[in-house]
DNA sequence: TCGTATTAGTTGATTTTGTAACTAACAAGC
DNA sequence: GCTTGTTAGTTACAAAATCAACTAATACGA
């Protein structure tokens, strides 16, 4: 039984930030998943769109430090949903303008209020004061 | 644009706890692979054998949260690098216990001091205050 | 002791992700 | 104009995760 040192992966903090992530991260996904069939980065690439309004790859790339093939294997898939259409920038035509649909704009409201209603789940599992710490810190350690 | 509601996914708790997830994964992820070609289930595997003793797969499923087909190839991998032998259980033939060998111990000795010696560096980004409670937190979400 | 259910663990097929190389459009210097 | 460099985005191939089906050993009730 070796006990060489004090040390305990119960306490090392990647270990404990990724049981949280997966955790936390299943039931929401399994809601996207079987009401949209789409993807974790499906929904960020979503998200941004709904939230920011029109946007190119990469400009969603550089806010949701997201790798460009991420974002374009999304878009693709966001686009044979039908959830987005793209149009390319007459100035510069490496640059194609992203926004969503209708039927896009409808899955971002539900998928919102899907979300914020785990979050709420989630936050009153801690106390208001745990839940204002803890996005600090996860703020500090993500180096947002 | 969409102001649908004053949802942010920038304080969404799943989401940050990725970010914070993956940031503070990659470092370690790094060094051991880089030094030992191993995988995370393969630290994970070889830590509960090196922090526990001698255990079976299902034990290590049981504790890790892993599902059996992971473990089952992270001991494959383990075994074929020469840091673990099986051997099968005389009173049920269906069970393998599990012990790292020699060499298995020293890497689980050497990925210890640097898993402690990053978390501390880690941890030096929040206060002990924080510090304690945001392990406290984490593990009210990951229900532990 | 036979048939069924359960448990430990493995294997294979399918999906997803990650890495790197690639195309196309533009920009800037000469 | 032509080269060289850079940027946006895609594609192709390898690495990895997921899920379901499978084998083998045991347990247990009729």
């Amino acid at each position: 039984m070796s006990e060489t040192s004090d040390f305990d992966l119960k306490n090392f903090l990647p270990y404990l930030l990724n049981l949280a992530a997966e955790v936390s991260s299943l039931e929401f996904q399994t809601y996207y998943k079987t009401h949209y069939g789409m993807l974790r980065m499906e929904w960020r690439v979503l998200f941004h769109l709904g939230q920011y309004g029109q946007m190119t790859a990469k400009q969603i790339c550089d806010r949701a430090r997201l790798h460009k093939t991420k974002v374009s294997r999304a878009v693709a898939a966001l686009e044979s949903k039908r959830y987005l259409k793209r149009s390319v920038s007459d100035h510069d035509r490496r640059h194609e303008d992203l926004a969503l649909t209708p039927a896009g704009q409808r899955v971002f409201r539900d998928l919102t209020t899907a979300a914020a209603a785990f979050d709420d789940k989630l936050s009153q599992k801690l106390t208001p004061d745990e839940n204002a710490m803890l996005r600090t810190c996860l703020g500090k350690i993500a180096k947002l």
